[in-house]
DNA sequence: GATCAGGCTCTAA
DNA sequence: ATTAGAGCCTGAT
């Protein structure tokens, strides 16, 4: 195979995946990194999802770390963490910083 | 080309 | 439950 390029070809791909985490399910980096076919890529998607996340339609929000936890806690001008509203919104309960994964993890 | 850092993950203590 | 160390890979300096 040819030396794969991130920006070029699986950065689409990963954001592909991350498109098709259903509404009100969750995915973890590696998760997604695998489903892109980057079973090791896991920081990759994290990297490229905080370049690429503000005013995209990309449901980032979706993609918490393997544990179900929220590592980012962004907050928006009230203080609160808006990846936390945005799963609330989708009915996806976030308690203590993590979603139960149990319950909300994509399940492919 | 070497070095550093990153929204990770796994295992162990 | 929390912390620490190591592994993995790429993008940016």
């Amino acid at each position: 195979m040819e030396k794969l390029s991130i920006s070029a070809e699986l950065a689409p791909q990963i954001f592909s995946v991350i498109e098709q985490i259903p509404y009100g399910c969750v995915a973890s980096y590696g998760q997604v990194a695998r489903l892109a076919g980057l079973p090791k890529h896991a920081r990759l998607v994290g990297y490229l999802l905080k370049r690429l996340h503000p005013q995209s339609d990309l449901a980032w929000h979706r993609v918490v770390n393997a544990q179900g936890q929220i590592q980012v806690m962004q907050l928006d001008a009230q203080g609160q963490n808006i990846q936390q509203l945005k799963l609330c919104a989708e009915g996806i309960i976030v308690y203590h910083g993590r979603v139960n994964l149990n319950k909300f993890a994509w399940q492919v």
